[in-house]
DNA sequence: CGTCTTTGACCGGCGC
DNA sequence: GCGCCGGTCAAAGACG
């Protein structure tokens, strides 16, 4: 999967061989130097008002991806010179599509490599749990196992529990994973210290740092599950603990009118409780749009303030999600993702906006996600109720990114800590702009979704779905 | 008639 | 051991 952009910038329909700038630059195959791009700026002066007549703009991500963006700009009357003025504009603008160009190779890179490690360790996970079934082994991974589907659709997805999972695998086996500092690597630090807390975790890791946020995890995880002495042949401990990791919910407080969000899923009320220290009841869902998906949900009535709705999710889809779903989905994974990732920069399990800021997201400014260590499971949650912009579907998309770019940022461009500037950098900057937020959210998703073999991102534009189970 | 909601009963975890 | 509480089950009713 070769990530290229194809873009090209076309000036003019009547471009002679004479005409160097009849421009049409791969910037996937080559880079523009900037004193080209200002060449091109200037030499935009001399050319005919035909020339001009037309500018335009196509940015494709590669073909197997959603995004395809088509910016229009026809000068009409205009002549030469009005473009002139905007020389600079459009250099910088080529420069920073530059960037974005090199760093969608590289995020695609890590994509994909990410990808190829959970297929390795899946399949180690599928062949450890082959040989424990043929050896009478711990029941409790072998019915999880069953009851999940073996691959779970994570509701909570993006590099969170499955990559659990396997690291955790990859520990049980005694290897060490390769050397980076993935998601996963963070991830096997985080589960290894939680099941052996006494132990001295140097032997488990080459990371040395540990920042507050995992020591909030830590210390929940300390809390929840009890102590042991060896974690070697206690599978089943540690199936449980595995168990609690993906018991992690996120909670969406919004204000609505209505009983429930559109989230895009379909959801089957099949209870409710007069909750403790609240008057109003809470409902309980499961997710109907697969048989046998463990999602559920719980939807209550703030009871300080009725106009917020609080929705907790819990769980894992095990089928394909609809684009509307997928929304949701993608930011509660996101969410989820930082969260037992132990990338909070609080020791007091806040998650300040403060990451968010950090990264200039014009949207992060208002919302704050918040980890509860004292529930029975890690619960974020992100209080959307402070957004004056209704659109849920659009804060949604906000909030992705807002979440997912840090994320990304902090797990994947740590091998080259110069690069998170530029990506936070960039991405303010087409954060700024709702329509372009849209679109690179659906190519995310895309990107992500089809990043596993059994991906969310089967969902076809008829509608049809696959149930895993089924 | 099938699907969904309602609601009391039941179960398990946890604290005392 | 007991009671509280959160979560789930399942029978009954409502609805299209």
């Amino acid at each position: 999967m070769a990530a290229s952009w194809n873009d090209a910038i076309a000036v003019g329909d009547d471009s002679t061989a004479s005409h160097s700038n009849s421009l049409v630059m791969p910037f996937s195959e080559e880079r523009l130097p900037l004193h080209e791009v200002d060449f091109f700026a200037q030499n935009n002066e001399k050319r005919s008002q035909d020339d001009h007549d037309q500018m335009v703009h196509h940015i494709e991500l590669n073909e197997d991806t959603s995004l395809d963006l088509q910016m229009k700009n026809t000068g009409g009357n205009r002549t030469i010179k009005k473009y002139g003025d905007e020389r600079n504009e459009l250099a910088a603008l080529l420069a920073q599509m530059h960037d974005m160009n090199a760093e969608n190779h590289r995020l695609r890179e890590l994509v994909d490599q990410v990808n190829n490690d959970y297929n390795a360790l899946h399949m180690q996970l599928i062949k450890l749990m082959q040989t424990q079934h043929s050896h009478g082994g711990d029941q409790a991974i072998e019915e999880k196992g069953k009851k999940e589907g073996m691959v779970p659709r994570p509701f909570l997805e993006m590099g969170g529990f499955a990559e659990r999972d396997k690291a955790f695998q990859q520990y049980l086996e005694g290897s060490k994973l390769r050397e980076s500092n993935s998601m996963i690597e963070v991830m096997e630090r985080n589960t290894v210290q939680a099941l052996e807390p006494t132990k001295d975790n140097s032997s488990k890791s080459r990371i040395v740092e540990e920042s507050p946020g995992d020591q909030a995890f830590q210390g929940w995880l300390a809390n929840k599950v009890p102590k042991q002495n060896s974690l070697m042949g206690h599978v089943g401990q540690a199936s449980e603990t595995m168990a609690i990791i993906k018991k992690a919910r996120v909670s969406v407080r919004t204000r609505s009118e209505s009983s429930m969000i559109a989230d895009g899923c379909q959801w089957r009320k099949y209870g409710q409780k007069m909750a403790k220290g609240n008057p109003c009841p809470r409902a309980y869902y499961r997710c109907t749009m697969c048989t046998g998906c463990p999602v559920r949900k719980q939807v209550q009535r703030c009871g300080e303030d009725r106009s917020v709705l609080i929705t907790t999710y819990e769980g894992q889809h095990n089928h394909p999600l609809p684009p509307t779903a997928m929304a949701m989905a993608s930011t509660t994974s996101a969410a989820a993702s930082m969260l037992l990732s132990g990338s909070m920069p609080s020791a007091d399990g806040l998650i300040n906006p403060s990451i968010l800021e950090s990264a200039a997201f014009p949207c992060s400014q208002n919302n704050m996600a918040t980890l509860s260590a004292s529930a029975p499971f890690p619960t974020i949650t992100l209080d959307l109720t402070q957004q004056s912009d209704t659109n849920f579907s659009s804060q949604l998309q906000r909030d992705q990114l807002s979440l997912l770019a840090p994320l990304l940022s902090e797990k994947f461009m740590s091998v080259n800590p110069s690069l998170t500037d530029t990506v936070n950098a960039a991405t303010a900057a087409i954060t700024a702009d709702p329509n372009f937020t849209s679109a690179l959210v659906a190519a995310i998703t895309s990107i992500i979704g089809s990043s596993h073999p059994n991906n969310n991102g089967n969902y076809n534009a008829s509608g049809d779905q696959q149930c895993n189970n089924a």
